[in-house]
RNA sequence: GCUGGAGUCGUCUAGUGGCAAUGACAAGAGACUGUAAAUCUCUCGCGCUUCGAGCUUCGUAGGUUCGAGUCCUACCUCCAGCA
């Protein structure tokens, strides 16, 4: 099993240490988003450099592309990707929602290829196998993340993941009892996997022994009965950790947390899907229970020119920065705040330079990073709610 | 000087009798939440009571026509060739 550690409690929030077999993750941590094993605009020296913990990949990416028989031959994506440190991958479920021409069935979802359109089929076995080739430290279940907000597809939906996800257990359990026994016979123990216990701070030397944990995944989008169920179903079952997909603005997302929160084990880690491109989602996440972050928002907006900065947003693009020569945030210490001035950026995005996306998406990718160290700091010293308070008011 | 060609929104460009007038770029602004996203959307002659009508525009000045960026005349400028 995961060992994570919680070392603080307040209410549903939690300061606590996932023990990953690539070193540990202290949470509240966001997790960068490594779609295709890469953090788009950032080498894996300056993800370090701006402090992030871990990344996340995505499966059905990394499936079409460079595909999942490379990635073993690697080594596995830390390896392959040079991150060395751990790990999450998504198992393709959010596809089902964001792609054109899904075709869904009980089996699984038939995918057209974004590359060259060719067809593609996802089960929850191939994700499950997919994501064991990968070889990252934290797997995702695929799950059915409907795209309708109506109750009864959103029943549905939910209904399938958890059948989904007692087939993603079992082809986990399949896949771990086959690398420990090394037999692939598929009864082997599993608690000899199990076994290994990493302390705080420790990282693995060497090579990383073949270890990886399954995340369930909570659906049930707005409506509470839903959420409720799910959290129950998924907490019923033998899985590592939680992942909580569905969730697309703060909104309401408080009520959520706490019903969702309050049924899951408090000793296994919550992960929340996609949500961190707003400083609040961070915020009651933390508060309300969540332990790990991760979204494309922040680098996708650097890319696009839109920078955090203390007081709100802003279009670095924007006519008004052509002759501002003062740092982009005065408090931040990032390479880009360091060394650098609102009118440079904005001359790096006017003419299109590459460098522009670079320095925007250290700035960013850093704000959110170090935004959750700090709620983690508040909360280890009793000040959350005040940092919370200060933030959001200076920000919104 | 002669002959031929060309002058359209900041730039390049479409347009050969019914157009405030095509496309691209530039410019101005907005969006982006488990990444088909270094993407997408809007504005881009002027002012308004901004849905809608009005006014002024296609080198300049006249003319033909119900109607001209489009046809005619003159002039100006640029390009090419010849003197």
């Amino acid at each position: 099993m995961l060992k994570f550690d919680i070392l603080k409690r307040n209410e549903l929030a939690r300061v606590g240490v996932i023990h990953t077999p690539h070193g540990d993750i202290k949470t509240p941590a966001f997790v960068g988003a490594a779609t295709r094993a890469t953090v788009k605009a950032l080498t894996m020296k300056e993800m370090r450099e701006l402090g992030s913990q871990a990344i996340l990949a995505n499966t059905y990416h990394l499936v079409l592309r460079p595909g999942v028989d490379l990635l073993k031959e690697a080594g596995g994506l830390a390896e392959f990707s040079s991150w060395h440190g751990p790990t999450f991958t998504d198992s393709g479920g959010f596809q089902i929602f964001s792609l054109p021409d899904v075709k869904i069935s009980e089996n699984g979802v038939k995918f057209k290829s974004y590359l060259d359109g060719s067809k593609f089929e996802m089960t929850p076995e191939s994700s499950m196998q997919a994501q064991w080739a990968i070889g990252a430290d934290i797997h995702m279940a695929f799950d059915h993340l409907a795209k309708s907000e109506n109750y009864e597809d959103m029943k549905r939906a939910m209904e399938r993941t958890h059948r989904w996800l007692d087939r993603c257990v079992e082809e986990h359990r399949r896949l771990v009892c086959a690398t420990s026994t090394g037999d692939g016979d598929g009864r082997g123990p599993q608690n000899v996997l199990r076994s290994k216990n990493f302390g705080e701070g420790e990282s693995p030397a060497g090579p990383v022994e073949k270890m990886q944990f399954l995340y369930a995944v909570v659906q049930g989008g707005t409506f509470l009965d839903l959420r409720a169920e799910s959290a129950r179903y998924c907490a019923s079952k033998e899985v590592d950790g939680f992942g909580i997909g569905g969730v697309f603005t703060a909104e309401g997302m408080d009520e959520m947390l706490k019903t969702v929160n309050s049924i899951l084990p408090e000793d296994k880690p919550r992960h929340l899907l996609g949500m961190g491109q707003e400083p609040i989602d961070l915020f009651v996440g933390a508060e309300y229970g969540c332990d790990t972050f991760d979204c494309v928002g922040p680098t996708r907006m650097a890319r696009n020119g839109s920078l955090y900065t203390l007081d709100g947003r802003i279009n670095i693009k924007n006519a008004k920065y052509t002759h501002d020569f003062t740092p982009l945030m005065e408090e931040c210490d990032c390479e880009c705040c360091k060394n650098y001035n609102k009118a440079y950026l904005h001359h790096l995005f006017k003419t299109d330079e590459i460098t522009a996306k670079v320095l925007a998406s250290i700035h960013n990718e850093h704000f959110v990073v170090t935004t959750v160290d700090r709620i983690r700091e508040a909360l280890l010293n009793d000040t959350f709610d005040e940092y919370k308070k200060e933030f959001l008011a200076r920000y919104y």
